[in-house]
DNA sequence: AGCCAGGGCGCTC
DNA sequence: GAGCGCCATGGC
């Protein structure tokens, strides 16, 4: 398997807030037990993890065959070539959908203080526990607000169901939620529910758009980028979200 | 002081 | 449907 570990846990995806860095083991508890990840010329992790491993980093998805269908240019290929391993993560979706409630206009570090503030016991403060926690230390402004109102709409949802429908519904469902427009409702759908076609509109894309195929206007860029990278789209915002920011 | 941060919402027109 | 100000907070 292509993977470049330190890339995939610390550039911005769901990763980068929830799990934590020992050395150069990254740690994180499911159901209670302590589990690590490290790369010693093999992908590496505490026993008994190995399928939600496997899962987290998408080891299914056959980069070669993605680089192949995503090179349509000299701006993506040089960003293949810089960030070679990268992997678009899986992680669970309420989780995602916490972590991208906290991005709205913020930064990759305070976002990681937010979602840490939002954990207990190394998991993502439940919809219910959300609901009956207070969040005035939390420093998350006017995001306790969206996040209160949307754990409340959570409840009233199957909200594992959302992944079983076409992306177009699930992301028209989503952004039923309070605080979820269109790009937190598309890094939902790709780092949540693994829609491997969902194209995240950010500041950074727009501006790396902006730079390497003259699109500006978000209608625009997402219809570009439907026609050019289609399924793998996610793929390609991944390395050029990375490339823009020189991560 | 002012701008920016993996934006969304509500209001205009 | 596009444009615009506002929304907390913190770092620079």
């Amino acid at each position: 398997m292509i993977l470049n570990l330190r890339l995939t846990m610390e550039s911005g995806q769901p990763p980068n807030f929830i799990w934590n860095k020992e050395g150069n083991k990254y740690f994180r508890y499911i159901d209670g037990e302590k589990c690590y990840i490290w790369y010693d010329n093999n992908l590496r992790c505490t026993e008994g993890f190995e399928e939600h491993v496997l899962k987290l980093l998408r080891a299914g998805d056959d980069l070669n065959k993605i680089y192949k269908k995503i090179s349509t240019d000299a701006a993506i290929k040089r960003a293949i070539k810089n960030y070679r391993g990268l992997r678009v993560t899986l992680s669970d979706p309420w989780e995602t959908l916490v972590c991208f409630i906290c991005s709205i206009n913020n930064n990759i570090p305070r976002i990681r203080k937010n979602v840490q503030s939002l954990m207990r016991e190394g998991r993502v403060l439940t919809p219910e526990e959300i609901l009956k926690a207070d969040l005035s230390k939390c420093s998350l402004g006017f995001r306790e607000k969206f996040l209160k109102e949307t754990a409340e709409l959570v409840l009233s949802h199957d909200f594992k169901k959302i992944g079983e429908t076409d992306y177009k519904t699930a992301k028209q469902t989503l952004m039923e939620f309070p605080g979820v427009g269109e790009k937190v409702a598309d890094c939902v759908l790709l780092y949540g529910y693994g829609f491997l076609q969902a194209f995240p509109i950010d500041v950074w894309i727009q501006r790396a758009m902006e730079k390497y195929y003259r699109k500006k206007k978000p209608a625009e860029i997402r219809k570009f980028a439907e026609e050019r990278w289609g399924s793998c789209a996610g793929y390609a915002n991944t390395y050029l979200y990375a490339a823009v920011r020189g991560i």
